[in-house]
DNA sequence: AAGCAGCGGGAATGCGCTTTCCCGATTCAC
DNA sequence: GTGAATCGGGAAAGCGCATTCCCGCTGCTT
């Protein structure tokens, strides 16, 4: 027993599907009260439900809002997810989720499926790269959000604009400013650190990663220190554990830089990892070999994910608006196609025990 | 400009939009590899995608699986929203994504919009209620499935059956042995703390919840311990943070039962949230009124979901294979209509450093 | 050599709905 | 009271594709 069609109801309440057709969904034209009634009536006695591809296909609409993310059990990705997903429902929409892990060759293919579905637009959330492996992938996925923006599709991209995307019809992004947050965030931290500085990042040519890392080494300079060396690793928590098993054997060393240590009564190391989960990471492989923060070395992250809220010693980070930017990162339905290219949104330097000077008493 | 059609790139190719159709898509009859050649080139020539709705609209049927949570954002959803993306790009699906907060009502309507989509299968995750404001609710909803599953739907569902579901067919239940998992913690647990049990509960009605706690219980008698008082709170991080609030105030309060203490050598209170996140507010709770875990309380939660790697005091739980659970949720494409009806997975107490004894040293 | 199965391709139909177009019946203005 | 404008409803034409049916052809059997 298949589903009721619209014939089916229009058959039963004696009308014909055109006139179903207008008293089931808002048309303009609104058929006279006794018949819509009717209509109405029919349609419930057999649990009609319209089938959502004919509408679509009849409509060349379908209420479906693409989603990107690199992996939506990560809590950066989840909470963007939300927003989006806040969005979508007062769009009356669903939201269609990929999971790309990244790479620009599985992003080119979900748009590519967003746009077989006719999704109305698309929201890339994750950071873009320029690595030079990248290039070919990063080009396909431009053109294939360009061949999507002509027909129509309206896109959203967290952070960046894509890589060589040419179109400027129906793309907006939602801009975060790493790295004036960065900056803001190092001069803080150089305040009261007189420790070496290191900075853990994501693979080179990530541009969130990149942005951070050049943010914060002008903060740097901003406070009259020299560049922070750069540990290039992994954009996730796996990365973050690895670095930190590295710096773990650079702060166990005899003597350092500027003479700082534990024994000095500061931090050794002042280290700020590109995401919060990469600190996480950083902060476990400390901790495993032993060491103590921030007596031993201080940990600042970005993101200010969920997590943080419950993490022990409380993360000083940049906190980001993550539900917002996924709520703002979907394009708005009726929009003309001039939308506003860019919104922004602003972070905030939040300060945490991570970073407190050493020798303090633990809380 | 709009997407270009099959009927274009038959033209092009010199074809019929039937070879067309058969050359593009996998169809029992393949053209000669001249004329797929000439259409192959056409079709991305021309930049060709299919118009999935239309395609879904002649086969009835999208490639859509739809999933519902009760918040994408939660660890333990976003967990199992991994595994099912995993799962869904293994059948060549993409996910459709609903969050209902938990409310029948929702979960109705979001049943309804991916029947409306056609999707080849829901999984519904996230736990079912019995509570009577939810009666009608659960009515409706389960009708709803029935009649997704009348018309050829497969539903997955995630702990529970639905309460008051009819079919038989197309549905199928990932089973979590909660009652006998909680009842192997309790037995645990007794084992090593002579303090009071107390368990922080969900909602009465909430059949994960009444089943945890249930089995806790049991472990509780099965060790010859009276039960456990129980707490009835919100089913999340909030909840487990009042919750915590109410018991600060019973840990300091002088006396108590059994004559337990700080001063006893052993934890007063042993307390078992019925999830992790519930057991993180709960620790968060308590640590700011001062308390220290496992010194001034132990306690325990259930899941073991990923933020617990690295959350201190490392959390006792009992580990579940949320990712596993989500790809089995999943119904399996061509399974016939007999699908097996419920595939069981299991889980494993996990002891950590929050149930350990206390007096010893913290780490 | 005639007959038949088999194959490669095209014409046509339908999936379920929206929407234009059309037509008879009112209502309004003059 | 007649014309035009309006309203309420139905007929029909797609939306883009899959698929059934049909037809002309080749290659085989007897």
């Amino acid at each position: 027993m298949a589903a009721s069609t619209l014939t089916e109801v229009a058959r039963l309440a004696g009308v014909s599907p055109a006139t179903a057709s207008r008293v089931l969904n808002g048309s303009a034209r609104t058929p006279g009260p006794d018949i819509a009634e009717r209509v109405r009536k029919a349609a419930d006695s057999l649990g009609y439900i319209p089938n959502a591809q004919a509408q679509g296909l009849a409509k060349s609409s379908s209420g479906l809002i693409g989603l990107i993310v690199h992996d939506i059990a990560d809590p950066y990705f989840s909470a963007i997810a939300r927003g989006v997903q806040t969005a979508a429902r007062h769009q009356n929409k669903m939201v269609l989720l990929a999971t790309t892990a990244g790479s620009p060759a599985d992003e080119r293919a979900a748009v590519a499926a967003f746009a077989a579905r006719r999704a109305d637009s698309i929201v890339i959330a994750g950071s873009r790269s320029t690595r030079t492996s990248d290039r070919q992938g990063n080009a396909e996925l431009a053109a294939e959000l360009d061949r999507y923006c002509r027909n129509g599709g309206r896109v959203g991209v967290v952070g960046h604009a894509v890589v060589g995307a040419e179109s400027d019809e129906g793309y907006h992004v939602v801009e975060v400013p790493n790295e004036d947050l960065a900056a803001a965030l190092a001069r803080e931290l150089a305040a009261s650190h007189a420790g070496e500085f290191v900075i853990i990042a994501g693979p080179e040519g990530l541009l969130t990663s990149d942005d951070r890392v050049r943010g914060f080494q002008r903060g740097l300079a901003d406070a009259g220190l020299p560049p922070a060396d750069v540990l290039h690793t992994g954009f996730d928590r796996t990365g973050g554990y690895e670095a930190g098993l590295e710096l773990t054997a650079r702060i166990s060393a005899p003597g350092g830089s500027r003479g700082a240590g534990p024994d000095a009564g500061y931090p050794r190391l002042c280290i700020f990892a590109v995401n919060d989960v990469m600190a996480i990471g950083a902060t476990a492989a400390l901790r495993s070999k032993g060491l103590r923060i921030p007596r031993d070395a201080a940990i600042a992250g970005f993101d200010d994910i969920e997590t943080l809220r419950d993490f022990r010693p409380a993360l000083s980070t940049v906190r980001l608006p993550l539900e917002e930017i996924g709520r703002l990162a979907v394009p708005v339905a009726g929009s003309g196609p001039t939308a506003a290219a860019t919104v922004g949104v602003t972070g905030e330097v939040t300060l945490r025990r991570s970073t407190e000077p050493a020798g303090e008493p633990a809380t």
